[in-house]
DNA sequence: CACCAGGCAAGTA
DNA sequence: TACTTGCATGGT
């Protein structure tokens, strides 16, 4: 047990007790989530949930629907999430993959290996490593860390990231100084989201952050 | 009014 | 390889 581990330990514990579980990924069921995974790239989550919600509504949600649904049509559906059209190439091409690999069936996503599932996800235009790593994660439950905006910002904001590591580089940051639990993945990833939205935006709120004592942790990629 | 949100692909040099 | 730009709605 390296002393980088029980940092990593210590600032999980910390978010932890301050926000509580944070619940996520918020669906009723899994192709839920691969919509709003894509939905919410580069957006604000309630816009995403109207866009989700308008398409419940209509009885939309279905693999079927969003791949057989007039692109001028999908993309009115989902306009509150915003990058409309993209969103709508995206979600087809998402939807096609589960018809096509899948037979349609979102669940048999978790009986393919994490590293081929993640590079047959990759190759879908529509998704990058944040997308991937999310639908592994909590579509199918693999312990899989996900990195996004916000886990820069506040790793770089406490002095604790250079701003120059990639995405793999502070995905295996994470991977190598913690266990493969799913729900400790889980629960960092949405409390990293939460402390970024409360305390880390263009105006930030560093004196009241949960972290503002934690200290430097002085990693690197190759720590 | 400006700025931002749970990214990604395509274009340029 | 390393930047840049387009995509777009809704909340603050």
């Amino acid at each position: 047990m390296s002393s980088t581990n029980q940092r990593l330990q210590q600032m999980f514990d910390l978010l932890l007790t301050r926000f509580g579980a944070q619940h996520w990924w918020p669906a009723e069921n899994t192709l839920e989530i691969l919509v709003g995974t894509v939905l919410t790239q580069n957006t604000n989550w309630q816009n995403v949930e109207k866009a989700i919600a308008n398409l419940k509504r209509k009885n939309l949600l279905s693999l079927t629907a969003l791949h057989d649904l007039a692109d001028e049509q999908l993309a009115q559906e989902i306009r509150s999430a915003g990058y409309l059209n993209v969103k709508t190439r995206r979600l087809k091409n998402l939807a096609r993959f589960i018809l096509e690999r899948f037979q349609g069936d979102p669940e048999r996503l978790q009986d393919t290996g994490t590293g081929t599932l993640r590079a047959e996800l990759l190759s879908i235009k529509g998704i990058g490593p944040e997308t991937a790593d999310s639908i592994l994660l909590y579509a199918c439950a693999k312990p899989v860390f996900v990195v996004d905006a916000y886990t820069y910002r506040i790793l770089q904001r406490h002095g604790l990231a250079d701003e120059a590591l990639t995405y793999d580089e502070l995905q295996a940051f994470f991977m190598d100084h913690l266990p493969h639990e799913v729900p400790l993945f889980n629960e960092f990833h949405a409390l990293i989201v939460k402390t970024g939205k409360e305390f880390c935006r263009k105006q930030p709120l560093c004196e009241q952050c949960p972290l503002r004592d934690w200290g430097p942790i002085n990693f690197t990629a190759k720590d």
